[in-house]
DNA sequence: TTGTAGGCGTTATCAC
DNA sequence: GTGATAACGCCTACAA
């Protein structure tokens, strides 16, 4: 039997009352020195644990924010999990993190139990467009959140994002200044917001410059693991090939790379990538190579304005501003060549 | 302001007692239909959201684990947290993780954050030998928990391992088998259990295959980021240099292995390696040419154990049996060749 | 300096 | 079928 002692415990012990305790152990002022040794005294013999339900059941604060994550699989986000950490540690509030692996009923049974006094607020993750009915919930009862990496064009939330489409015109443009003009574009899933921008991203940026994507430069995937394999094995059936890829992110475009190389392709020198994410803490156990050219987020930067917002909010006021957008940063490394003109 | 409503405020609008909107909530019977819509309506109406401290304070049970980690960092614990998961749906509990990032301080707050009523019970992950004040308190107040790959010489604790000195007594075997002779052992950090099980098997299977390894064949890393890059320049430097590697985990061994080929060494025509963990989530994009010889962990059936023993810990039973230990299984990539015997 | 009493939101017991 | 009432462990006026 759980035998997980109280502050009753406690006061029978060391012969006092309940509020004598309770001062001691909240380090408040007005216990006699005597006395405030006898109840650490008997609260360390009793291996005292205070009652965190209780305690929020009647201060409403935990000093814990809960995480919602649809899954820990990318490494994107377990690196931003470690920055939000960071600065979590410095303001002094600790983090829980949980993952609903896609399935939208656990999302919401874990939104509940935070809302429900496991934690003073919640920082949701970017994910599906489902999640409209969890927002709508949040913002019914006004219980402070933040979104990371997703927007919702009719809502006005407390947001955190980068900038994708620029982003996404950024890499293009770098592709066409080193002389490419036929350039594909593999998506991620298309449900997320986060790959819809960046497939806007790179339209716009095609327009802009004169150079018509075909509807085949438009390699679609979902954005799960293998899907690169499937994306490089479509890209290779074609008679003509694009001269770069602009992938939606790192990991896709590692799986590509990987089955391109397999086919015979070489990288950079018959055929340019780009990715989305530089994944630098994987990057650094990869065998040589390929250094993934790569749009980088500012992934520290994210991460102490999410916390920030987050904090404010839970403290009552209005995060200001109340949306944030980061620039991605283009980081080279070896796998886009410069093209030489052959027209 | 939050508003969120109790069970006192529905009562109200719905016209009923407090008791009744409870049973109601609950799915219990003797309630008439009528009185339950009513009740519904209003809930529905004022988005209800039960507070889960309050019912845990009164009913003792949260339908909650906690899980501990070090760190986020090292991708076989994130892919085991997703088994973990898929295990916890199965049985119907929920899963919240948390991060100590190396803070002993952390860890103390979480385990009393769990044990003060946001979970029923904790999986601690394996880690420092610093532990054993966190485990004692545990065992003092009689919390369940479970360690998972950590072990405790003088404690018995219910715990899942992995047999890290047989899985590193195969992979030595294996290489000796391929007519290696010189093999040395890259460690990981020896203030973990892991790592020093792992470099034991080593010895004794070295010692019965009557291959005395001499000092310099034990390159001793701490198992962080980066520490792979010195241990193959520590390798580098040496005049003679064993044939093959027995590397402490798969991330060391890629960040050796991109290292010696930048310094022009091949694998596994110059150097054979052998891991441990088996990450194939990872291998899938990286880069082709390399695929790691290595020592896989069931992490599924490891996941499921720990699910199991911590459930029926916390239903007030002993987990029958108390430990559970997997043996690894050796993955055959192709970084480990067959050494033809010059002497 | 110390103690008493009330209430946080929920469930459970037991009358009505 | 329904509704008082008491607890769970804690904090915080306020009284002694």
């Amino acid at each position: 039997m759980l035998i997980i002692a109280s502050i009753l415990d406690i006061a029978k012990l060391a012969g006092v009352s309940k509020t004598t305790v309770s001062k001691v152990l909240n380090h408040q002022y007005g216990v006699h020195a005597e006395t405030r040794k006898k109840v650490w005294q008997a609260a360390s013999e009793l291996h005292y644990t205070p009652n965190i339900a209780a305690r929020a059941l009647v201060t409403s604060k935990t000093g814990v924010i809960g995480v919602v994550y649809d899954s820990f699989k990318s490494p994107i986000y377990t690196e931003l999990a470690g920055q939000l950490e960071t600065w979590a540690r410095k303001e002094g509030v600790h983090l829980v993190f949980c993952s609903c692996n896609q399935q939208q009923a656990s999302k919401l049974h874990y939104i509940q139990y935070f809302m429900g006094g496991a934690a003073d607020g919640v920082i949701l993750f970017g994910s599906a467009e489902d999640d409209y009915p969890v927002i709508e919930r949040l913002m019914a009862v006004n219980y402070p959140f933040v979104v990371i990496e997703n927007r919702y064009e009719q809502l006005q939330v407390p947001n955190v994002l980068v900038d994708n489409v620029g982003g996404a015109e950024q890499a293009v443009r770098y592709l066409q200044e080193l002389g490419h003009r036929h350039i594909a574009h593999v998506t991620g899933n298309l449900r997320h917001q986060v790959a819809v921008d960046r497939c806007n991203g790179f339209k716009k940026a095609m327009q802009e410059l004169g150079l018509e994507p075909a509807s085949d430069d438009f390699i679609r995937t979902d954005g799960s693991i293998g899907c690169g394999l499937v994306a490089a094995r479509t890209l290779l059936e074609r008679e003509t090939r694009p001269t770069a890829l602009f992938v939606f992110n790192d990991l896709i475009a590692y799986e590509m790379m990987d089955e391109l190389h397999r086919a015979g392709l070489r990288i950079p020198e018959d055929m340019s990538v780009i990715g989305f994410d530089h994944l630098v803490g994987l990057l650094s156990f990869k065998p040589g190579i390929h250094h993934l050219t790569s749009m980088g987020q500012p992934l520290r930067e994210m991460a102490r304005a999410a916390i920030e917002m987050i904090l404010s909010l839970v403290s009552g006021q209005m995060p200001e501003p109340m949306s944030q957008q980061f620039k991605p940063v283009l980081q080279e490394g070896n796998t886009c060549r410069i093209l030489e003109s052959k027209s």
